[in-house]
DNA sequence: GTGAAAGCGCTAACAC
DNA sequence: GTGTTAGCGCTTTCAC
């Protein structure tokens, strides 16, 4: 029994055609009757009706969004923070697309489709979960946040995961580190291989080298930080700093040396990634590659948005910058006799 | 240009009642036509557009979902995770009502009517958190985890969150342990309380008293565990033993407790609550209560379809049992001379 | 500046 | 067992 135009027209006595401009805007409606009619919505709550307007061939104002349940990393909810603004500021709901569809039980394409989707926002996924041709071939703009992904419509987002490791290696060479390891991401994850190079290059710019077990391969939680650290101290010759994939690890990293009894960072330097909350409060204070995770969800959404209306867009891979943030736990290295 | 039920009657030469009858599972359609129709949907890629189905008056297989964008504890995933199942099996989507919609900006109810949501999960918030009355007031159904609320067209699910606490100190005190500390928390928030109610009760009923320094008021996440163990520690007379509301400030307090030099389970007995990944990966690998958060999310909307459709249901208010996990957190108090 | 009417895709009476 | 038709709430020509 919600009201419906009908109600609206009766109410204000015009035609529901000319409540249905009002509503939308034409200027073609007079100023005294949009006003009233405008009054009358307010007064009895009225809000159309998504079904009809969507079923007239309009927009559905309907987004999706596949993603992972693993959600326990803060970054995802960071993002979702993100989204949820840009949902807001252009009028778009979210329909989440249930896991379970991932599965391929039925097209998910078709779903979209019956659900009058406009867009799809892919998110915590990596390509080897689910076979994203369907999807790329449907012409159903999506866009991809954190994973390399083009097509006619589709879209992707990330941070500039090299650079920032690059950076962070370049940080370190410059406090005279010259034994420094990596704790990776998830093996084969879009973000992780890159943060993988970025670490890569980043030794061979300084001039630096490492052996083999220096790369300790590791999932961004902070169990398998831990467990990574825990395997690198055991080295004939550890690290005195370490790069890790994630704040989280990195936390876990801490954690592993403050057991060996090792002092981060007199002992050891310590450099996460994301900056989350956990990066302030944890002792030391985390010094961390910052990635600006609301923003990654906000323009995810707007490019969905430029991409769902067609608007010319100047690229459909967009890749934020990141920011260096010096907090407590990287120091110079010792030399050999122990000083800074 | 998604085909539709035209282009479908057209193909089996039927008349488009014919193919909704057949789709809708109408028993007085003959077989071979049926068949005919099934097989033209499958190949035809048909899928009954949904904006079409809610508008003339059916169902809208819509539900909603208000929750946290905090959602990194990993207890939120694992829900999703039985959300995600339940959708899956009785054939419902889910819609997020924006995080800014709670901000009442307007009418979430409203919003709700918009898109013909026929029901709604609240996950991750607290009473606090927004007015609820409008909602609940709606006669929209209505779900909410952990959290306590009742109405016509309302349920809850959460575990047994006091019966829980109470069997863990009971356990403790079979171990001996007198001097029993409790980690809250976020307080206010539902099962908050009743952790902390259980506590309370469970000392009592084990002839167990406690100094106010024994409760910490924390708020569930690592970091919150780690300070309020501290502060424990650094007590006059510490206490032997700590119930920690979730695992993860559990994996903090035992963070805290190493740092302190003392062992777990030998100087410190820790207890968990949830049993999520990280209690079975820390070591000692920790004792808990595990709570089926797969099973809260399940049930949460199959009781909310219940609701929906007005079905008879023994009780709108579900308490799911907990189970004690016993791993190696815990030992034996030691007496006064140091024996076990 | 406003209204009448068609039609979006579907379901459900009701007729045959 | 199948077809005809009205109508869900809305937007949009096209008249006036």
């Amino acid at each position: 029994m919600p009201v419906n135009i009908r109600d609206i027209a009766k109410a204000a006595g015009v035609s529901v055609a000319t409540v249905s401009k009002a509503l939308n805007g034409y200027t073609t409606v007079n100023a005294a009757t949009r006003e009233k009619i405008m009054r009358l919505v307010e007064e009895m709550q009225y809000h159309p009706n998504a079904a009809a307007r969507s079923l007239v061939g309009q927009r559905s104002m309907t987004l999706g969004v596949f993603l992972t349940t693993g959600l326990s990393h803060p970054f995802f909810g960071s993002v979702l923070g993100g989204i949820d603004e840009a949902l807001k500021a252009r009028g778009y709901d979210l329909i989440y697309l249930a896991q379970a569809t991932i599965r391929q039980e039925y097209s998910l394409v078709r779903h979209c489709r019956s659900r009058n989707v406009e867009g799809v926002l892919v998110f915590g996924l990596q390509e080897a979960d689910m076979d994203f041709s369907e999807l790329i071939d449907s012409g159903l703009p999506a866009v991809f946040i954190d994973m390399e992904m083009s097509g006619e419509h589709i879209g992707m987002i990330s941070s500039d995961n090299e650079e920032a490791i690059r950076k962070a290696v370049r940080h370190l060479a410059e406090l005279n580190h010259r034994r420094i390891a990596f704790i990776s991401g998830i093996p084969g994850s879009y973000s992780g291989n890159l943060r993988y190079e970025g670490f890569r290059q980043g030794m061979e710019e300084n001039g630096l080298s490492y052996p083999p077990e220096y790369i300790a391969i590791s999932d961004f939680t902070r169990e398998g930080g831990y467990e990574s650290m825990k395997r690198l101290l055991a080295l004939p010759e550890p690290p005195t700093a370490v790069v890790c994939c994630s704040d989280v690890s990195a936390v876990g990293a801490m954690t592993a040396a403050a057991e060996q009894g090792l002092t981060v960072p007199d002992d050891l330097s310590v450099v996460g990634f994301d900056d989350v909350e956990a990066a302030r409060s944890v002792r030391p204070a985390l010094t961390t590659v910052r990635q600006d995770m609301e923003a990654i969800g906000f323009r995810a959404v707007a490019l969905l948005d430029d991409l769902i209306r067609g608007v010319e867009v100047p690229s459909k891979r967009i890749i934020l910058p990141t920011e260096w943030v010096s907090r407590d736990s990287c120091a110079p290295a010792k030399d050999a006799a122990g000083r800074s």
